[in-house]
DNA sequence: CATGGGATGTTATACTATAACATTATTTTT
DNA sequence: AAAAATAATGTTATAGTATAACATCCCATG
């Protein structure tokens, strides 16, 4: 029996995502806590937006929903709080995608591997020691000194899978 | 032995860099042709243009060699012509720089892992099936159904590592 | 309650990329 | 060779992503 590297899967459609919500926050709040940091409600507010659901959320798309409820906010406000969650390990960025998504396992240092759905556009994330030792070793077999690793795959979830088996696409 | 699967190394800094870009150019050329798509003048000389190191190139800095030699050119010139060299697999992005560099093994249809040196900025590719096959299996061990991987190491290469041999950086 | 550092506001600008339509060049058909 | 069709490039405008630089505010601490 091995560890599941699933740390954000992707949830079926029924789940009741206040619940996953409500973990973040609290998950957050501790680590802020325990690290110095200080959890603002401008922070707060952020990361609430970014797990608003399991697709990546866009820097402007935070960015508006703040001008909404705030009035002010220019984009320096939105990227460096993304920043600072990104520094915590809270939020991890989808480079592909220019998005940012909510950590599924934030302080536990570990490695990430995003599997990206091209129809739901859900995010799932997976650490995988094994893929991870795999990729260093084979750096390391160049001399390549590795600090860190950018895995995304694109593709389909089972979910959207079995919604259109049969159909052309 | 197994086959070796760097396909793009870090090039000893005395190599003959001259010799990477005609047999670049010649395996585009023979590419083209043979897949009956034209490699127009401005193709060629974009394609140069990505050659000209082996650092990745921004999008902007063909631009403005275009501009200089030719007098027009507008964003889409370029964008037009990275897409269809990419298309063609002469050409890749690395996504987390929002950067191109030329294929080391165009022609021949592979997986892509990049190896990107933070002290001297240039990139080695890789195509390795055993890293490109655990990526898989992890994947579809999720009954995800995988189109393609997005893999980016960031570190220091060999030849950087040794330059800089007990420095404190 | 002063003060110093961290957080946020504000303005401006740089950088990355695409949409939409016009024109030119090349190939194909007649 | 002329006309028609297609591919490539030019052109203008705009969307989208991100940072620099400096001003102000807030709040933890002495």
């Amino acid at each position: 029996m091995h560890k599941n590297t699933v740390i954000r899967p992707f949830k079926a459609a029924s789940h009741r995502h206040q619940d996953c919500l409500d973990a973040a926050m609290e998950m957050a709040r501790r680590l802020c806590d325990a690290s110095g940091q200080r959890f603002t409600r401008l922070r707060q507010r952020v990361l609430e937006l970014v797990w608003r659901s399991h697709e990546p959320v866009k820097a402007y798309d935070i960015l508006d929903e703040l001008r909404d409820e705030h009035g002010a906010a220019a984009p320096p406000t939105v990227y460096r709080v993304l920043d600072f969650l990104r520094a915590q390990g809270l939020v991890h960025k989808i480079e592909s995608l220019n998005a940012y998504v909510g950590c599924g396992d934030p302080g536990d240092s570990h490695s990430s591997q995003f599997l990206i759905c091209r129809d739901c556009a859900r995010v799932a994330e997976m650490d995988d020691p094994e893929l991870c030792a795999l990729l260093q070793k084979k750096a390391v077999a160049l001399g390549f000194e590795m600090d860190g690793q950018i895995i995304e795959v694109n593709g389909r979830c089972l979910e959207c899978r079995l919604q259109r088996k049969g159909e052309t696409q």
